[in-house]
Order: structure tokens, then C-alpha cells, then sequence
DNA sequence: TCATTTAATTTAACCCTTAAAAAATTACAT
DNA sequence: ATGTAATTTTTTAAGGGTTAAATTAAATGA
């Protein structure tokens, strides 16, 4: 366990080639071993034994025989199509917002079998509570599906391998720690991950972006961040999040931040920044109550009428946007941006603004042309891409682990 | 070649070890094959049968026994101390920067055999004139090894394979592609890298920051950046530099910066920007001529005289510089910083000012303690970091090669 | 029914690693 | 001198993994 052998062994490679087949069925779907064989790129023989032993740990399937056949070929024995178990494992994947905790259950093919939503104000509770509701939201389910992972994207910072939140802006110093007690009353595995990695990594399976380079902002309570480098998800040297967020836009005499200081990208992106300018109210409070979904709604479809606050509210909103991604872009490159979340949905209104202040603000001795698009609900993707995590845990058990 | 094959064969099985031991020599020096068994966690048998290819191939060497027993043993028959062999092939490891090429050739062991430097001004030559000029000066020198990678140092941005220049303050437009034409006459490898990332890779070396997580930053022409993140060199997507010169200090109305734009770090932080400033000029124009490392050392002087134009330009870089920090931080996490070159030799006058402004812009939900450290002459650094790069290479090439 | 075609399995050979045995080399005691 | 113990290095035999090639399995169509 101290040091991290590498592969120079025979098991190994056997092991990594499990990993190999496994990862492609999870990619592909249903395939039959003579497929597996010239994508894995390995022999048909080793696919066979492989296979065989997949099949045994019940790690993937034979699917029934459809009519049509797979095969090119109208001769000759037909392929047997391979997939991966549905049953072979479950994933818990969620969310928690400073209102609400969302879980759905994937089953191991990546099929969503059940989900619940509750509303939950998170922000008094101490560790131990949060772990029972989730523990009793899992078991109020009808499915009897035991998770093996649970993975819960929470907005804030995690560190690196996903065991602890290190600091969150809807959580307690005691709600921070629910994790353990989860996992010590579940008996599964529990990842914690910033809630704009996962919608980054639920992107990252869109086609427009596989393989790519792209970050995700997510505007809303506040504004996230998660990046995509050459097809990795990019993470810090101790933390998960990269903050885009408290990036000083203007200085220590700009509007009021949650974090205590002033001039944050935050104080004038997030949707409270939004509300408290678009109703002219002062730049030094912080509003009381939470904005919702309707305020910002409301908002938009006010600036759409023409200008005024609402309309001024949402162009400094793309400024701020567009001078934290000039600076961004400085430290790494240019790339594609997707906006997810209710700020996001002004990104029409705002992106001319983005673009004059990224231009204002970036300096880089390249031509850049950086694509903007926006995408749906954010819940949807850090459920999907914390899915993903934990199916992606689950594979590398399921190559790797002693069974 | 098109598909990246991971290890699953176990010839790529002996390749890893062939790299494993390699990599133990590299580290550790002169070593027996004993130790070398426990070092790289391997049995003996496979130790004696990969060192005798490995001493067949010419790549290790036995050592002469010295007088004194290597095993901490009395007893037992006596360890045979194996290494490197220096003459196995060559590195030119450099640095070109405005107005010279340096140039060290190292041997496999890593010891520098032979340095050439001459004052050049590159700005006006074309990629082939380059070329040609350091084969010649390699060419002028006593020794006979024959280089088969060279690896230099540039300021400016390169792919992030090394095979390119994307763009470079100090070269024409032809004068960036001098990797190929030197490629191409050299029949060697010829890597290009930013300077700053070579000064990062140099000092990671340094038991203070192995294996570690830190920036350097070199203060001279320009305000370069290069990241080691968790004992890993940092690459951008496309790019290797990380440029933090170009950060957005203060807006449009800011100091000129030589990228033509407004307020950049570099524009406060740069040697041009310290002497501007420090002799009252217009802070929208720039030098006509280079600033020189005397001009730096007289305003340092004269800063530490006490306060007037000298300790102001002085403040101002740090509180740029402190600033680029800030934003940095926030993206990555804090980490601790050594600064390097001309204007490093300011730290002391600058630190208070950097933390200063670091503080005001840094809006982490951390406690944070950065180090700041210099280091001494940055040429030194950008060719040891370079032959490090091309030592590197080499012992890729000596495991996973056809030989 | 049988030749043809394609898929999957089995076989035989090869390569690499390791543990254990053997060989090599030295120090020390008698 | 000579034998014994100690330590390093090499050799050997066994075990596991992969692949190419041969074999078996399963379906089509004349």
C-alpha cells in the first residue's frame, strides 16, 4: 500500500486488460467478442478468456438474441452480443444544494432505476443528520438496489481523491463531515466532488466536447467552475474547484462578495449580484433571503424588454464573466465554454459583454475563438456526471479488485 | 502509432522495468544490483538479466571498485557498483534569449563536458541562420560527442510536445522555426521549451520542492511562469507557458505593456517596467533600449537607499506581481513561489508589498502560507532544467527503443 | 445434405517475472 | 594453508499472460 507498483507484472497486465474489455463495453454498449477483440486490441483468444471471466463474476452478460443480425455478414456463426450486467452494481449519484438534496440510482449499465428529491435547508445540520436523510431518502426507494458508491457533487471545495469537503458555502463545519458518517453507516464507498467538475464531466460525454479541452461555468447560487484539459478533469494541487468565482474583478472598493471581501467575479455574476443591482439595491449587502429560479427569470425576461436595471444588471454580470475567463485563459488556454445554470439563461443577453471584456481583458499573443454555448438544467448534469465517477470506480473495482 | 497501446504485453512489460532500473541509476548514482533489486522492487534474477541488456547496449557501465567496501558487510562477496555510462549519447541542453545563445553539452551521467556562450541578436534572423549558428558553436567545441537531442530554453510559448514555437517576444516569425531546420542539419531530436517551465524543472530537482507542488517565476525581460503541480510539470492545453505577465492588473488606462495592451502584470513587474517607472518616465511608452542587469542592480541600490522613485517601482512590481499571485492561486491552490532572475534580487525589498496585495485579492476559503524563495542565476536553472528534459528522453529512448 | 463463411475456443509457443537453488567471491578463524 | 560462513550474483524451474494458428461451433444457401 506505500508504494504504487506499477505494471511490470503478468497479473498486472491481465488486470489492466480486464479494465480494457470493461472499458469498452462501457463505452460501446453491447458488442461481441470478436468487436471487443479489434477495439481493445487484443487477440481473440485473450478476449475469450477475459470474457469468460467477466461472464463468471458476473461483471457483464450474453443479451438475448435479437432478430436483426450484428454481423456485416449474412454467413457464418452468428456473434454473440456482451454487455455489461445492469445488476452487477449500483451508484447513488447527487446532489446537494443549500435547499435540497437530489439522489437518483444507476444501475451498472448507467441506467437511472430511481430517484428522489427532498427539500432540505442544509445549512444548521450537523454530519451525522445529513447522512441519515440520505441513508432514509435511499431506503424510501422501491428498488432493492444495494449501492455500492455513493457520489455526491456539492458546491464548494473537496480534495483531491474525493474523501472530505474542505470548505462549503451551504454546509456547517459539522455538515462538512457527512461523508464519513455515510460511509460508515452505509458500508459503501463515498465521493464528494465539486458540483461544476461533475457538470464538466457530464459534459465531457458530449460528443461537441469528448476528448476536448473546455471548461463549464456554472452561474447560479454562485459561480462554479470545472475544467476539462486535453479529455482529464483538471484538478488542483490539494482541491477539487477551481474558483472563478472570487477572482478580483474590481478592487477593494466594488460591490460586496459573500466571502467578506469586495469586487468578486461573484458580486456581480451570481444571481443574488444580479438581483440586488437589477432591483438598485446597495452594492454593500448581501440580500437576506435566497434568490430563486423566478427572481432570475423574472429578471431576464425583463431585460429582454429593453435597457434599464435589469438590463445593466445582466451586461455587468458578462463583464465580470469575461474578465475572470481573460484570466483564465491566460494561465491556460483558450477554449469552449459552456454556461449551465439559471444565470445562464441570460447568455444571449450577456454574451456581447463577455466578449468585449474578454477581448478588453486577455491578452495572448494568439488569435482565440472561444465558442460559448449554453446548456440545460444544471441538477441533471451533476447527477449525470457523478454517475459517471462512480461508474468509473465501480470498473476499476471490478478490473482490479480481489473478487 | 496512432493508438496509444497501453502495457498489456509483457514485452512492454520488460520495457517498463529496462525504464524502472534506468530511472534508479538516474536517481540514486551509483548503485549494485542488489540495491537496485530493492530500489525499483524487483527480484534479482530480473535485475541481473535486464543489466546485462542494459550493460550489452551500452547504457550502464561497470564501475571501478573503489577502495572502500560499498556493503555495509564484512563479509560475503563484494557488490559490483554498475552506473550510467556518460558516453552512452549527449544532451545539448540551452538557452536563447534576446541577445545571446548559451549552449552546454551534458553527458548521459549528466555532468556538463563542454559550454559555449555568445552574444547574438536574435531578433532579426531567420529559423536557418539560428540553426546554423548553433551548430556551429556546438561545432567550435573541443569535445567530440556527438549530441542526439538538444533542448532549449525560449521565452515565449511552445507546443506542448516541444516540437514548436508558438510564439516567442525575442524571435521573427522565421526565426521560431529554427527546431526544424536544427533538426532536420542535426539529424538530432531537438526539443523547444519555455524558459520559465525549464527554471521550474530545475528546481524540482532541489530537495526543497521534490516531489512537490510550487511556481516559479522569473522576474527579467519579461514575467514568466512555470508550474509544477503535484511533482508534475503543468502544461496548458495546447500550450506549455502559463502566462501570468499578462494578467489584467489594473484596466485600460494602465501602464503600456510591450503586448501593446494596457495594465498587464508585466507592465509594473518587468525589468523595462521597474526602470520606467523608477526614472519617472511616461508609463506609455516603452525603452528603446534592452534594460540591462546593471540598470536592475543600480535601482535596487538606490531602492534600498530609501523611499523615492526607485522604492516605488519596486513596490508597484510587487504589488503586480502580488496581485497575478492572487488570481493564480485562486484557480489552482496556493502553493509556494520561487522567484528567479534579475529582478528577483528584489524580493526582499518587494516581499512585504506582495503579500500585501496578495492578501487583498486572494479570496480562498483557506487559511494559506506561501514561501517565497529566490534562486540564483535563471540561465544556470533554464539549462539544467533543459538537460533534465533531454536526460529524460534519453532514458525513454534507452528503454522503449527498437535497439 | 453439404460446402461455405464467420465466430469463438483451444492449443502450442514464447516472453517475462519470481522464488529457490546454485555458483561465485570474499572475510575470518583455526 | 584451508575450511566455513557470509553475501552477492547467476541460473533454473515454475507459473502466468499473450498471441498466432489450428480447431470447433453455428448459421446460410444451393
Amino acid at each position: 500500500m506505500s508504494k504504487t507498483k506499477e505494471v511490470y507484472l503478468s497479473d498486472d497486465v491481465r488486470k489492466q486488460n480486464r479494465l480494457r474489455i470493461i472499458s469498452q463495453f462501457r463505452l460501446h454498449g453491447k458488442k461481441s467478442r470478436t468487436e471487443i477483440s479489434t477495439l481493445a486490441d487484443l487477440s481473440a483468444g485473450t478476449v475469450t478468456n477475459v470474457s469468460t471471466m467477466l461472464l463468471d463474476d458476473g461483471i457483464i452478460r450474453v443479451c438475448e438474441p435479437e432478430g436483426a443480425r450484428q454481423s456485416s455478414a449474412s454467413h457464418g456463426r452468428p456473434r454473440v452480443q456482451l454487455e455489461l450486467n445492469p445488476e452487477y452494481k449500483f451508484v447513488v449519484a447527487g446532489s446537494l444544494t443549500f435547499n435540497s438534496i437530489s439522489l437518483s440510482i444507476f444501475d451498472y449499465l448507467g441506467d437511472k432505476v430511481a430517484t428522489v428529491q427532498e427539500k432540505v435547508a442544509l445549512e444548521n445540520m450537523d454530519g451525522n443528520e445529513i447522512a441519515q436523510i440520505i441513508l432514509s431518502m435511499i431506503g424510501g426507494l422501491e428498488t432493492n438496489a444495494i449501492p455500492s458508491i455513493f457520489v455526491l457533487g456539492v458546491q464548494g471545495l473537496t480534495n483531491n481523491n474525493g474523501s472530505e469537503i474542505l470548505w462549503s458555502p451551504i454546509l456547517s463545519d459539522s455538515g462538512m463531515k457527512f461523508a464519513d458518517h455515510l460511509s460508515k453507516q452505509s458500508k459503501a464507498e463515498v465521493i464528494v466532488a465539486n458540483d461544476s467538475a461533475m457538470i464538466a464531466r457530464s459534459l465531457s460525454k458530449d460528443k461537441a466536447y469528448a476528448e476536448g479541452t473546455f471548461a463549464a461555468v456554472l452561474m447560479s447560487y454562485g459561480i462554479g467552475l470545472g475544467l476539462y484539459i486535453d479529455g482529464q478533469p483538471f484538478k488542483g494541487a490539494k482541491s477539487s474547484a477551481s474558483e472563478l468565482g472570487h477572482i478580483s474583478f474590481k478592487g477593494s472598493d466594488g460591490a460586496l462578495c459573500r466571502c467578506k471581501k469586495h469586487g468578486c467575479v461573484e458580486a456581480y455574476a451570481s444571481d443574488y449580484a444580479i438581483w440586488r443591482r437589477a432591483k438598485q439595491l446597495d452594492p454593500n449587502t448581501l440580500p437576506e433571503n435566497p434568490v430563486t429560479s423566478e427572481d432570475i427569470a423574472n429578471i431576464i425576461e425583463e431585460a429582454k424588454q429593453g435597457e434599464g436595471p435589469a438590463r445593466e444588471a445582466i451586461r455587468e454580470a458578462g463583464r465580470a464573466i469575461g474578465f475572470g475567463l481573460a484570466i483564465m485563459f491566460g494561465l491556460f488556454d483558450a477554449f469552449p465554454v459552456v454556461f449551465v445554470g439559471r444565470g445562464a439563461q441570460a447568455l444571449d443577453l450577456m454574451q456581447d459583454d463577455i466578449k468585449q471584456s474578454l477581448d478588453e481583458h486577455f491578452r495572448f499573443h494568439k488569435q482565440f475563438d472561444v465558442a460559448f454555448t449554453k446548456s440545460s438544467d444544471a441538477l441533471i448534469h451533476v447527477e449525470n456526471g457523478s454517475s459517471i465517477v462512480g461508474l468509473e470506480w465501480l470498473d476499476q473495482q471490478a478490473a482490479f479488485g480481489k473478487s
